[in-house]
Parts: structure tokens; sequence; C-alpha cells
DNA sequence: ATGCTAAATGCAACTAAGTTGCAAATAATA
DNA sequence: TATTATTTGCAACTTAGTTGCATTTAGCAT
């Protein structure tokens, strides 16, 4: 993705522009997987990023709601841009992560309205805000 | 729970009977939430038991289908019995998973079927195989 | 441009859940 | 009661992620 662009969405989000987190946002914005540390650390290769900033700089995002969490099978964090188009607009709306049981890879898919209300009713006298789904099963490349 | 039930339990599975093996299972059984290894040692208390020992009994009792492991907003794992009544005779069925976001505790329902297909084409490509909800709000004890 | 200041970065040390290895103890079976 | 595989307990280890602190830098005002 165009640099500006990136550059534009950390000032609109109160952060400063650095050469590492233009970066890594771009990494973030270019998978359709969500990344582990690792993975990113990876994908920056050429440029060594401290361990330690390339954490708090995924902190960051996720606290400005650019990017979320989510714990893979082994519960380490994945990191992945938050999908936040016209449809789910509230930053802290329902999930569906799929994972793929076979290469281990998350893909996060926004949830529809009708979908996520499905099981709202689960249980008398439990409230419920907010959900996310984990879906289980082979993705189309494991297929 | 009856001791003789919950040894017969262990041996229906091809456990040895341990002193240590009924407590933990009887602590399980006796709980409506999900329990860490925490949560598991204070409840034991007076008999003090290793905690690799607490952990490795906890992993047998996975390994055998008689609990299952969850883990909470901090990525730890807590350990609830797992619901296995005729509805949901398959040990890896969908489950569903309430966590209070305000004393944290984490309920395990049984996920009806009907509930468990709703989103099972969300994706074109995608093969879902096994699912599981994570609802976020309040118990009856917190509203 | 230059200097100022709060924020970002990098390094070292730390934290804590969970695991591994191994020796001693014990449940199940004959 | 003796045998043996399994379980238990202790110590040491692993590793993702955090904290503290000194140094550097982005953004802003002069």
């Amino acid at each position: 993705m165009n640099t500006e662009t990136i550059r534009n969405i950390l000032r609109k989000h109160s952060l400063k522009v650095t050469p590492i987190r233009v970066q890594v946002l771009n990494v973030l914005l270019d998978s359709r997987v969500a990344l582990s540390h690792a993975d990113i650390t990876e994908r920056l290769d050429g440029e060594h990023v401290d361990k330690v900033t390339l954490y708090r700089t995924l902190n960051h995002f996720c606290e400005k709601n650019i990017i979320h969490k989510v714990a893979n099978e082994e519960r380490n964090w994945l990191y992945a841009i938050h999908i936040d188009d016209e449809t789910h607009p509230e930053p802290d709306h329902a999930h569906a992560h799929f994972i793929c049981d076979d290469c281990e890879r998350i893909y996060c898919f926004p949830l529809t309205r009708e979908a996520g209300s499905s099981v709202q009713t689960v249980k008398q006298g439990f409230l419920v805000t907010n959900q996310e789904i984990r879906l289980h099963g082979l993705c189309p490349s494991c297929q």
C-alpha cells in the first residue's frame, strides 16, 4: 500500500509517523491473515526491529483500534487489521475468526448482524453484549 | 459428588484411581464455571498438590475427554467438565463459552445444532468443521 | 533552520504459565 | 506379597510478553 496513505492512517489516529510504524502497518495491511510477532519480524527483514519496540508498536495500534489481537491455538497473539467498513462501524463489533486446522493460519471475517444475533438468547439470565466466533476447518489452500 | 461415582468415572476412562485425581475431578464436577490451575489449587486446600502433578492430571483428563480447556482473556487455561449429554454426544462438538466481562468467570454451554450451523456458510471456499462461540457480556451475578 | 519536549526506540533484566527430566512412591494385577 | 508400569514431587527449564531506564527522534514553536 501507498506510503502516504499509511502515514495518513497514523496521523488520523494521533500517532507519530515513524519508519517502524509505517513498515509494520504496511506489513499488516498487506496480509490476508493474522500475523504473529515472529511473522511480522520475518516480513520486516532487512530492517532490524527490536522485539520490544515491535510489541509496543502493535499494542499502540490495538489501543487506537487500527488492528486487533486474536489468540491462536497455542495462545500466542496474532495481529490483524481491524476490518472497519460501513457495515461494521463500531470498533468493538462481533468477530469471526477462521482457524485452519491444517496450516494454522487465522483469517478474520466481519460477522453479519443476523449470524451474530442467533445465539444471543442461549441461556436465561446471561446478557450478551458482544461475541467472537472461532470457526475451525480447512481454508481454501488446504482442501 | 459421591466419591464412588467419581472413582467410576476414572475407571471408565482407564485412569488409575488416585487420591489427587479423585479430589481434582470432584472440584471440577462441583463448579458451574471453568477453573484455572490456581482456582483448583485453592479449592484443594488442606492437601498440598504439586503444581506439575496438577497440570499433568488436568492434561490426562483432557486427553480422555473428561474435561476440556478454554483460554480466558489473559490466555491462561481454564478447565471445565466436558458437557457430554445425549444432545451433544460427540466429544469434539461445538462449544459456547460465556465470558463475564465483569467477574471474568467463564461458563460453558452446549451449543444447539441450529445455532451452530448459522455461520457455517460465512465465506466461500472455507470448510467449517467445528466452532467455538465466545459470548461476552454480564453473567446473572453481575447485572 | 534551531531548539525544546514529549514520545519512541533499544537493550537488559524480569515475569509467569506451563513443560521436561528424573528419582521416589504407589495403584493395579498376578 | 512381589512386580511393574504409572503417578507423583522436585528442580530446572522454556518462551511469549512486559518493565525500567537511558538514548534518540518526531513534531512543533520560536
